[in-house]
DNA sequence: ATGCATGAGTC
DNA sequence: ACTCATGCATA
């Protein structure tokens, strides 16, 4: 988190809004219950590459493992957490069990962590591929799980030990790949708009499904993208907007965030997977433009700064973490609940939760071998 | 690099 | 009301 980090922040400020495509748009605007002083915002593209796209990709990148895998694992999630909780039960139906429990499990931790650290945060050490089941409670087997992927303990369970609950942060960084000594040279030019009709024929068909999700193959491929990245002097804001110029049906630009979030390996599986090929086409067009000598990019910098993000109190947090814990996914009623204990706004509870769930999917250490 | 948020698509 | 892919704002 250094090395472009800070030149990159602060260089343009429009790149992909406003993009509203094709015919996407569905006529079920839910009611936006009341907006609570959400920020709005005006246009956006919203796209998703993924799947369930009415329009096509590429034949290159259009596999059909993406909706597939999607929909299998959506499925199995489905089949999987019929189970109604468990500690539901044990607590009975007083929701105040279950929030004082949190509340004095969060009270109890004594934030042992170093305050000073820009990396803060204590992950309850979760195996991706193995959040399925480990939410449940009741692990379906892996049976029938896509990937390799029959993982051991799943979390500990939950409610009964408070003491720990939060605190254990076994880091078993997987540290896996060795992948090539980063290359000392760094040219300064920075070639960005690649021809569409990439030269030297750099189309790697990435025929095989399953090559392209291969977790281990990912988190490769995310390394040596970024050392190629930063070898050519382009930042993570620089890809996501030049993406646009590859014109691949269904892909326009992508965010700083989206860019660093895979080269870290912070994004789901498939999310992973779909952005992989489009990300190495990228790359290719990139290298190619750079060898022939390509002119700078020229960025337009300029914008409006606006929307107000919300920020949760330290003690509010732990709060929250204790819940989740307890109770990944709280119903409506729990979650006004806490809300109201922690003075907060119901909304922000709620995608507080989605969020901690969507985290706990994400890829790192992936190296479940 | 990440936290809180939006919106489409689903269930 | 949830999941997923994404993004603005910010530490």
């Amino acid at each position: 988190m250094s090395e472009d980090a800070g030149g990159e922040r602060a260089r343009r400020g429009s790149a992909a809004i406003e993009h509203r495509s094709l015919g996407q748009r569905r006529g079920r605007e839910r009611a936006p219950s009341r907006c609570q002083g959400l920020h709005t915002r005006e246009g956006r593209r919203t796209m998703a590459l993924n799947a369930k796209q009415p329009f096509t990709m590429p034949a290159a990148l259009q596999e059909p493992k993406f909706s597939s895998l999607h929909a299998s694992a959506e499925a199995m999630r489905r089949v999987c957490l019929p189970a109604p909780q468990l500690q539901g039960n044990i607590f009975g139906s007083f929701d105040e069990s279950l929030l004082a429990r949190a509340e004095a499990l969060a009270a109890v931790d004594i934030a042992p962590h170093a305050k000073g650290l820009p990396h803060h945060h204590h992950h309850p050490p979760f195996k991706p591929d193995a959040a399925f089941s480990a939410m449940s409670g009741v692990p379906c087997a892996a049976a029938a799980l896509p990937l390799p992927a029959a993982l051991p303990h799943p979390l500990p369970h939950p409610a009964l030990d408070g003491g720990d609950l939060l605190e254990h942060l076994s880091s078993p960084l997987a540290v896996g790949g060795l992948p090539e000594p980063l290359p000392p040279p760094l040219p300064p030019a920075a070639p960005l708009a690649l021809p569409v009709g990439a030269p030297g024929g750099p189309p790697p068909p990435p025929a095989a499904p399953e090559v392209g999700s291969d977790p281990r193959e990912l988190e490769a491929f995310a390394e040596r993208f970024k050392q190629r990245r930063v070898r050519l002097g382009v930042t993570q804001a620089d890809v996501g907007a030049a993406l646009a110029a590859l014109q691949l049906p269904g892909v326009g630009a992508l965010s700083q965030s989206t860019i660093c979030r895979f080269e870290s390996l912070t994004l789901s599986h498939n999310n992973m997977a779909a952005l992989r090929p489009v990300l190495q086409a990228w790359l290719d067009g990139a290298e190619a433009a750079h060898r022939d000598g390509a002119a700078g990019p020229d960025l337009l910098p300029g914008a409006e700064r606006k929307r107000k993000r919300t920020s949760i109190a330290a003690p509010e947090k732990r709060s929250l973490e204790a819940f989740f814990a307890l109770q990944p996914r709280p119903s409506a009623e729990k979650i006004a609940a806490i809300a109201e204990k922690l003075d907060l706004k119901k909304n922000v509870v709620r995608v507080w939760f989605c969020n901690q769930r969507q985290k706990q999917k994400r890829m790192k250490y992936s190296a479940v071998h």
